[in-house]
DNA sequence: TCTAGTACATACAAAAATGTAAGTGTAAAC
DNA sequence: GTTTACACTTACATTTTTGTATGTACTAGA
């Protein structure tokens, strides 16, 4: 009955963060303990459904702690466990880059939006 | 015309990187240059349909470059340019983390597929 | 001749992710 | 007394992603 193992190191990390948010929560999270509002804010545009899911999720896996004031109206913070926190250590690299090269990703991910426009090509070969 | 900023070098990290394979791709490629085959082969359960879409979708955003030998039966090759070098030097550390913590992670999904099948049942504890 | 292998494309179906709108109960600010 | 804010939940619709099956043009090997 084991269940998956994986092939490398990296596929246990994709499995951890998959979905377009969770890594930006661990992020943000990472440099501040949030409230959910405050937390939806930073991230921009993610849905209270989403959000919460997501969350829901990480908590779920240990990455992340939710503090609940227990106060009315509601008063919840989330913060990165140690386990998230060394985890979200992995990943500063990677943000560097980021900022390194946000304008070259910011080209390459306009220049898709373009090509969606344009009609997608297709060539007919046979009848 | 400006197309979306980003907030911070993650966002524009993970623009890159969204779905389950293009990580685990830019791995491999990292390590060696493969053929469509052999990549599918270490991926383990991608599609064709879907290894070939993110493949193109890499190759579109400058990560990837495909090596056309032109003979026929086709032979192409695979490997990272020299920003997807780069950018994939920056999941060392995420690599490393998650040889160092399979084991856990492993136990995390496995406790994930069990909550699944059984009733969820939510209780929290204050902070 | 038949099979297997190469690197895909395409039509279609299914599943997963994401989004939208509304509701909940309370209380402080206006 | 009405609005605003908090931290969500639920039902539902839509979008995105992923998978399945099949076809293509060709050749080397059995």
């Amino acid at each position: 009955m084991e269940p998956s193992r994986y092939r490398c190191g990296m596929e246990a990390a994709v499995d951890l963060i998959a979905g377009k948010w969770k890594l930006l929560i661990l992020y943000h999270l990472g440099r501040e303990r949030l409230r959910f509002a405050a937390l939806r804010r930073v991230l921009g545009d993610v849905s209270e459904k989403v959000l919460a899911e997501q969350l829901k999720a990480l908590v779920a896996d240990g990455l992340v702690r939710r503090i609940d004031f227990r106060t009315v109206p509601p008063h919840v913070e989330y913060e990165l466990t140690e386990f998230g926190h060394d985890f979200c250590k992995s990943f500063a690299a990677v943000c560097e880059w980021g900022d390194r090269n946000m304008d070259r990703v910011a080209r390459i991910s306009a220049a898709r939006v373009r090509e969606d426009t344009r009609g997608g090509r297709k060539r007919e070969a046979g009848a």
